[in-house]
DNA sequence: GTAAAATCGGATAAAAAGGTCTTTATATCT
DNA sequence: AGATATAAAGACCTTTTTATCCGATTTTAC
């Protein structure tokens, strides 16, 4: 579904966004530690999310990644799976056309559009704010 | 969201699918023509489908790939699925979790396991003969 | 000035995608 | 029956993409 760069650019941005919202700046490292990815490997997608504007990054001693508290509910996940991995699951076609098209769909097509746009309205309709809460009440977690 | 491999695979089956209808027997180089795909590849491809026994293939002289009439309407796409990229799409976490678990979940699951369930269920509910049907009416089309 | 932290450019590893050649099975034609 | 042409199966190799790692540089607080 997801390349392995969208998942760890969606968990590494939940977990600034949880701790985010008490203030707090987070290191690379701790970000690599409360989501399980490879270090070095994040530091890279962090960067695209920064470019993106997603998260706010800051070098130096006590530098690190946050998220202002008001932009919060304004980002969905949906920006974030876009700024990474681009919108080919939004609009590509399920059988690989080059381009999916409706005037001469693939075999899958109609069936294949409601799944795409029902998980394209999931992902826009949701928040970094209400997906921090649940993970800080412990109902959800990043790693296992 | 499929793999390459599974494209090529679901409409490799689907051309043979609307070939079968009328009894006749497609051979590799007429497949790949059909759906635009690399021919070796291709080649693999249905060596897989042919051990999971989704298609028939005979060696030889006016050799080829079928599927029988009868079982035209008893083949879903969720099985061509399963045998060429497995179930992890059907029941895998949408952010790379070992397994998903519904006691743990990561922050997606929720709404997650929705998008996956209708997915599944249409992939189950589909059958070639009504796939194929459209394809023969021109309605649909497996290259452009 | 020094230590901590992200950035940047590239190097390496692993997996997916695609290709080549040989072998095996099958129908048809001597 | 045997030779032959045809078509899939199988083993192996190359290319491309994705994933991961490393070292040098820049920025910033103390
Ligand atoms: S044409 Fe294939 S999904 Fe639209
Ligand atoms: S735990 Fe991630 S989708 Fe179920």
């Amino acid at each position: 579904m997801f390349s392995k760069s969208c998942e760890y650019g969606i968990k590494a941005t939940l977990f600034i966004a949880q701790k985010s919202q008490w203030g707090e700046r987070v290191s690379l490292k701790e970000i690599a530690a409360a989501i399980d990815s490879p270090i070095a490997f994040t530091a890279k997608i962090l960067q695209v999310l920064a470019k993106a504007s997603i998260v706010n990054s800051t070098k130096g001693l006590h530098g690190g990644y946050e998220i202002e508290k008001e932009c919060l509910p304004k980002i969905s996940l949906k920006q974030i799976v876009q700024a990474i991995d681009g919108n080919r699951i939004f609009d590509g076609c399920a059988l690989g056309l080059k381009i999916c098209n409706a005037k001469e769909p693939c075999p899958m097509h109609s069936q294949f559009v409601i799944i795409r746009n029902k998980l394209s309205e999931t992902l826009a309709s949701s928040n970094l704010l209400n997906v921090a809460m649940n993970l800080n009440l412990g109902l959800t977690v990043l790693k296992r």
